[in-house]
RNA sequence: GCGCCCGUAGCUCAGUUGGAUAGAGCACCGGCCUUCUAAGCCGGGGGUCCCAGGUUCGAAUCCUGGCGGGCGCGCCA
């Protein structure tokens, strides 16, 4: 029985409760999780909702349901009536111990549920321009783009994780420019980058490696047209070389890398400029071309076609989120950095103007400030003007870095503490995660137990009986529920705060056997076969959790 | 000026669909290693939930108006 089940089932005979004292047919209560543990498992307002309308004080309402209420078909043990008339419950041993087999019984499949309405869903994260290393920030959008993606398939939807190439526009020929002067440096010849080009020394590594692979005579004989574009497709693709590098190190791989100038090579823009104007959605002004883009929501039109006649960015990207459409996607969601929110209305707009509505969902992403010693975190010289990605991950390490992009809600500006991330004592709440996990794990292995061999029965289970081991039971049950809200929710750092919370009151009871030897999970006696599967659906939750949001479950950690 | 995001403990932040006495981690103070791993546990101090109205049985949460901070407002990408 799931935790929904076990919710269902409160809420029918809570329902039930309600029509014996007068109530309406159609009721259906709300359960919630009080705040606080003292208030019980689950507590109900319906008394509150309903007391005006049967015109009873809201307490003595309560006490009726109560009274009407039948405890052994609802699960639970104690109903209260409690403050200004709520309804508190109690579960019963029957509706929470037996319902830990099935999380061993499930195993690598805790956590996850079937989508009523399964969709194919495109999640969009990083995009970076292909003009240098990726950075902080693009660190944060890998770590919310992937974790988005993975908590979407484990709420059973068809994920795709894309990564949209900008190889095409001004900044590819900046990028060129810049490596052009390089190699002239290199020849022994004075150049200048140019204005609003790439300064990092990966432009003169590339330089470098472009005169050593090709020839640099072989270079200086081409005319200046062919070797501007043997520099550009060189750079774009050692840069995105780079960049992919730099994403494996990080733990997230993309499915589809799109090119942006591949919507130039096979029309789709131009198919895209003649839909629009056939539809009446363009027009001409001083020299450009248009979208109207006002009449679904945005301040003003934009511009497709500049009045030199080159194209916007904002033009291959629209033909790109129709190739999105078009590929059958029910749902885009694209992660964006803060500095693109004024891109959204209009994309929106346009997509709407395009009978796409309710294709795309924006996620925006603020801010990383990356924090040391109390002040940001000095310039990386390797990446250029930026903390490089790379630079981050080698120094705390992957599943430190990607905990602290996703334990903050996308929306809030993240101030990243190096200080905190390096620090392997009590302070850093990834290890305090993935401790409990190993502990676990050291406990089987202490056992000589095989983890996978401890049966998926019932057996012992109503052996469990203390508070501790009642309140971790009721978070692991409650795990596939959460990661479904995160999912709803794209929030992945709720899952990181389930983690904490799960881990604290796993140590808890754990702790209890350092108090009292015979409370160790191992100890001997006819309570230790219920602990140890206890600990099992620990180990597996906490695992699931890990590894959803990218992280690893190590079996075991040694201190320093 | 307009738009988006944020404002909760000394710091960094959670806070579910509106719910009861507002929480966690860090920092600070006091206990606990002869221990199934102390990267841990137990206890303590610490609050004008930015302000003012409104909605209602009930507001950190919703609405309106302010104040403060970040970001964005281009025929850049």
């Amino acid at each position: 029985m799931t935790d929904d089940a076990a919710r269902a089932t409160l809420s029918s005979a809570l329902a039930e409760a309600v029509r014996g004292v007068g109530g309406p047919e159609a009721f259906e209560p709300t359960l919630e999780r009080p705040r606080d543990p003292e208030h019980g498992d689950w507590a109900s307002n319906a008394a509150l909702i309903l007391a005006k309308q049967l015109g009873q004080p809201p307490r003595d309402l309560a006490q009726r349901i109560r009274e009407a209420l039948d405890a052994d078909a609802a699960g639970v043990t104690a109903v209260d009536v409690a403050g200004p008339g709520f309804l508190n419950f109690r579960l019963s041993d029957a509706s929470i111990w037996p319902r830990l087999a099935g999380v061993l019984e499930a195993d690598g499949a805790w956590g996850r549920t079937t989508a009523e309405a399964p969709q194919r869903i495109n999640v969009e994260f990083v995009s970076a321009n292909p003009t240098g290393p990726l950075h902080v920030a693009h660190g944060r959008g890998a770590a919310i783009g992937d974790a988005v993606a993975s908590l979407l398939e484990w709420a059973g939807h068809e994920v795709t994780r894309e990564f949209y190439v900008n190889d095409a526009g001004r900044q590819i020929r900046l990028l060129a420019e810049s490596v052009a002067a390089r190699f002239e440096e290199l020849r022994g010849r004075p150049a200048e980058i140019p204005e609003g080009g790439y300064h990092g020394d990966y432009v003169t590594d590339v330089a470098r490696s472009i005169a050593d692979a090709d020839g640099a005579e072989v270079i200086e004989a081409m005319d200046s047209g062919a070797r501007m574009a043997r520099f550009e497709e060189r750079a774009v693709s050692m840069m995105k070389a780079g960049q992919v590098g730099d994403l494996g190190g990080f733990g997230v791989e993309m499915n589809e890398y799109f090119s942006e100038r591949s919507l130039y090579e096979n029309g789709a823009i131009d198919r895209l400029l003649r839909r629009l104007a056939e539809a009446g959605r363009t027009y001409e002004r001083e020299d450009a071309t248009w979208l109207r883009t006002t009449d679904h929501g945005d301040e003003k039109d934009r511009v497709l076609i500049k009045s030199d006649g080159s194209y916007t960015y904002f033009l291959p990207d629209l033909a790109y989120h129709l190739d999105k459409a078009e590929r059958g996607f029910d749902l885009a969601i694209d992660v964006w950095g803060a500095d693109h929110q004024g891109h959204e209305k209009r994309m929106l707009a346009a997509l709407a103007g395009l009978a796409h509505p309710a294709l795309l969902e924006v996620l925006i992403i603020q801010l990383v400030t990356v924090m040391q010693g109390g002040e940001e975190a000095r310039m990386s010289k390797r990446a250029g003007r930026f903390v490089s990605l790379r630079d981050l991950v080698e120094r705390t390490g992957r599943d430190v870095a990607r905990y602290f992009f996703l334990m903050r809600r996308a929306e809030v500006h993240l101030n990243f503490d190096l200080d905190l991330a390096l620090d392997t004592s009590e302070a850093n709440p990834v290890y305090k995660v993935q401790y409990a996990h190993a502990r676990m794990c050291s406990v089987f292995s202490r056992g000589e137990i095989d983890p996978g061999s401890i049966r998926a029965d019932v057996e012992g289970l109503d052996r469990l009986d203390r508070e501790a081991e009642r309140d971790v039971a009721l978070a692991v049950l409650r795990f596939p529920e959460l990661m479904r809200s995160a999912a709803e929710a794209r929030a992945p750092h709720g899952v990181c705060a389930y983690l904490e919370e799960l881990a604290g009151l796993v140590n808890s009871w754990y702790h209890q056997g350092n108090v009292d030897p015979d409370r160790r999970i191992l100890a001997d006696g006819p309570r230790r076969a219920g602990r140890i599967k206890l600990a099992r659906a620990v180990q597996i939750t906490l695992r699931n959790g890990l590894e959803a949001l990218g992280l690893s479950a190590p079996a075991s950690m040694t201190r320093e």
